[in-house]
DNA sequence: CGCCATGATGTTGTTTTATTACATTTAAGA
DNA sequence: TCTTAAATGTAATAAAACAACATCATGGCG
């Protein structure tokens, strides 16, 4: 378990001295880090070995060990913010702070990310008679990259990336197909008009756009992104790393649950592509 | 920025003590942690002041808060729930999983991003008469996606993603040419070809793929992208990601670098996509 | 109700670890 | 080649962590 989880859980069992250490480790978990044992006993009014003695309880292998652990948990738990790239920016600033929003972005789509709406969407995918995609622009590749990993299943998937070809596809829909609209904005007329035609065909649309957009209003469900934080440079590139997340988690939930089946039809794939490799 | 990065950008102009201690420390980061400053400087084969130098030099106060900030970044780069999703999970159990894996792979590939590289390939890109880009099948999504983005410069970019014109394409490219190449694997056998006849022709070949692989070796230059924790499962996935991000960095860092020039183009491109919306 | 036993906590001294101050070497430039 | 500054190392010092032992509190049992 968690040094943090555990503390939290090992309060009510634990000894007064330890209680009160735990209190003021989690009061200021991030300030221990800079504290020698002799201070954080003195300020917690117990004695240097019972600092020591409880770091080990907690699995530690002493106080610096312990501190060392903490701030592996702290790191994880505190997502480094980035600031908008500026003009003088050396290269490996900006890939810092890519990287940074990025991983904020990340974390945000999965906290807003909603389970209900995920399921639901697997659920349909599951049922579908065959599965359509569609992306324009950025999203094309989005669409591509969804289609390659639903490729997988044995369900038929085709994904299209132009504007046409989408529209002529609406006709061929049937109630029983689900088609995946995908666009960050959601404001794009074209993609909006294409949901709205397979949805007069009777067919599932899911929405992978921003929740409350015109497109997002057109469909039958929606998988919410939302743009985070909104620093104007980064947002739609950041937000298409979740998109493509997303469809990893709805990717992998629909093999679960397509379950012993797709475990062969993966290995058939496997072995398929193996015949292209070097060496 | 992080250490991690900041040590492999730092390794070309420090001095040789402190690239002995960097190259140590980049081999085994993990292990550093639970080695005493003294043990360190004899491993490396430098004196103990040497060591808290370099600790400082970092932007640490110390060797033990060089440590606690290592540890950190690492446990960044490592997902600490569970790594292999079982039929048993429920929905948001497999999410968290995913996003965590992925959270993982993007910190791991930016610890083990190559700065030098990287704006090698910048150098190359900006000076390219014209760029053109190859990937097969999951790699594919990331040359469109790559596509995409390199579209807002002036310079004529391509991507191709069937193996024909992928060969036909060499036929064409002048030893002005950029060609970007991606595979995760490197493996693939067909790419690789392609890299080796771009080669033949004179044009510079950047890989993004897997460092020491078949493919890295045909390429000028190579992005590295390090699998990370090889979970056989995500891996291929959250690979992908990572190699999104570093074309993010690519060409953010190509736009800081062409300038104004730049920014004029980019409104004229948002002016192009602004008429397509809705309301 | 008080005494013993056991576990928790504190005190002191030792060992390990990190840091400072200074000496020496190495490399760079004139 | 000599000068000078930077880099590195040596050795002494300070800080920190730890271990061994002493003391204290607490709860069971006569």
């Amino acid at each position: 378990m968690s040094l943090m989880a555990e503390m939290r859980d090992a309060e009510a069992r634990r000894s007064k001295a330890e209680r009160k250490l735990i209190d003021h480790i989690l009061g200021e978990p991030e300030a221990v880090l800079n504290t020698p044992i002799a201070r954080l006993a003195a300020a917690v009014g117990v004695s240097e070995p019972t600092v020591n003695r409880f770091c080990r309880a907690m699995g530690a292998r002493g106080f610096p060990d312990f501190k060392l652990r903490l701030a592996g948990e702290l790191a994880r738990a505190r997502p480094s913010m980035a600031r908008d790239i500026e003009p003088g920016d050396s290269g490996s600033h900006v890939a810092a702070k890519i990287f940074e929003a990025t991983a904020a972005s990340l974390s945000s789509a999965h906290n807003s990310l909603d389970t209900g709406a995920l399921e639901q969407a697997v659920e349909a995918l599951d049922r579908a008679r065959a599965i359509a995609l569609c992306g324009l622009g950025a999203s094309a590749s989005v669409a591509l990259d969804a289609q390659h990993k639903l490729l997988r299943f044995d369900t038929p998937v085709v994904a299209h990336t132009d504007i046409i070809n989408q529209r002529m596809l609406t006709a061929s829909l049937r109630p029983e197909d689900c088609l995946l609209c995908i666009s960050y904005t959601g404001r794009t007329r074209a993609i909006t008009e294409v949901a709205q035609l397979a949805r007069d065909s009777g067919a599932t649309v899911i929405g992978l756009t921003s929740p409350g957009s015109p497109l997002a209003k057109a469909c039958s469900m929606v998988l919410g992104v939302e743009g985070g934080e909104d620093t104007d440079l980064y947002t739609p590139m950041t937000s298409r790393i979740a998109q493509l997340v997303i469809i990893d988690v709805l990717v992998t939930t629909l093999a679960l649950r397509k379950g012993d089946d797709f475990a062969d039809h993966l290995e058939a794939v496997k072995r398929s592509v193996a015949a292209t490799r070097s060496r």
